[in-house]
DNA sequence: GCTTGCGGTTTTGTATTCAGTATTCCTAGT
DNA sequence: ACTAGGAATACTGAATACAAAACCGCAAGC
């Protein structure tokens, strides 16, 4: 086993990130560093490194002399992240070597049809998800592309965690990687990218609809 | 004057930036916390924050235990900004108001005529390049989506203020500007987007043959 | 009664210190 | 001569300390 030696920051970052997802932390919410450093365990040092990371990812927000909090929910941004995700998915698609991509359509829906029948947890729904991009997504060779869509669902799924029922999530995951995974069979990347879109703008829709506005800012 | 409070970390954001287009640095070149930190002015926190910030963006890289460097130019990074920045653009064009944006495509023709006659300097051309997408992004309303585009073109410019010589940007952004301007005119946006994505892939192609390639590492 | 100025307190922003790890350079052994 | 080992050094990663700014409450004045 390669001995794994992480810096403290990732881990605090990886810690803050499980925190938002869960609704351990409410949307907006203020962070007091020390307070917040002592309940992680770790000095302000990595924590404040961990936070300004976020910040750039568009998790936290801060403002000069007032500090960070964590970034509040908005059914604005929420459909702002649709079209975004969608357009890079289908650019990643679109990239990768059209004989990869047939190769791996086999296997995404293998995964799509298991996913149907497996009662899942919320977790376990996100884990799947997450699993299954991920192989749509190994055949595309462009790095900084695929960097940029690991940031933008860590975003959308803080939205999908928090404010969405489990069956719609089921919902729109099945359907999504079901007619992907069809178009990719049969070689038709315009119609994967057209899938991709219509699933995640409607999806973004569809959700807000019958969101619990708990979180929601706006 | 709403009087301006920035926090120190984010104007040693820039400096480093800054030094990055310039050249002052060299890419792939390891960063000494201390030495740095004098050098601007600082003590090593801020430096430290403005530093892990750059890296969530792209633009400098980390090993834990070996500290920071200032990314490497890869001819293949290059290559792979460009399709996601056309893509990204493209979808703010379509997201903009129909109506405003062929307001804007005026504005934006006049800008595109100045900027041929001017006798550019290298830095000059960089920021009329960035006024112009400035104009034409002004429409709109995806703030996720601009910030996005913001971040992925700081990292484009890089490349092209430090290995490409002057007149190949003129003609990429010349030729560009124009042609996206006319397609605006027309309203016809999926011309725009075709334009866009013409213009950046094979202009970084373009750039790639005729690069000084003393900064390249692959 | 409402505003406004002041003192104290809390919290952030930055600097400094401490500890742990990588690197370098020298020495000794083959 | 060349390599392995180890001490010395340098630098990063994290913790702590300090300074400055923002918040809170109260009281005085309009």
């Amino acid at each position: 086993m390669a001995i794994e030696r992480r810096a403290l920051r990732e881990q605090v970052r990886d810690e803050l990130l499980t925190r938002m997802r869960t609704g351990a932390v409410t949307p907006g919410e203020g962070i007091n560093e020390v307070q917040l450093a002592a309940e992680i365990g770790v000095s302000r040092t990595p924590l404040r490194e961990a936070l300004i990371a976020l910040e750039t990812e568009g998790q936290i927000e801060s403002e000069s002399g007032k500090g960070f909090r964590f970034a509040a929910l908005s059914a604005r941004e929420f459909e702002e992240l649709a079209p975004v995700i969608s357009a890079l998915e289908g650019l990643a698609i679109e990239l990768s070597p059209p004989a990869k991509m047939q190769k791996l359509a086999a296997r995404l829906a293998k995964l799509a049809a298991e996913f149907d029948s497996e009662v899942a947890a919320h977790s376990m729904i996100m884990t799947r998800d997450d699993e299954w991009h991920g192989v749509m997504l190994s055949a595309c060779p462009n790095q900084r592309l695929l960097s940029l869509i690991a940031t933008v669902r860590q975003s959308f799924h803080r939205y999908e965690s928090l404010l969405v029922p489990n069956e719609a999530v089921m919902g729109r995951v099945a359907a999504e990687h079901a007619a992907i995974a069809r178009c990719l069979e049969d070689g038709d990347i315009p119609g994967a990218k057209d899938a991709l879109q219509a699933n995640w703008v409607n999806g973004a829709k569809r959700i807000l609809m019958q969101a619990s506005s708990t979180y929601l800012t706006a």
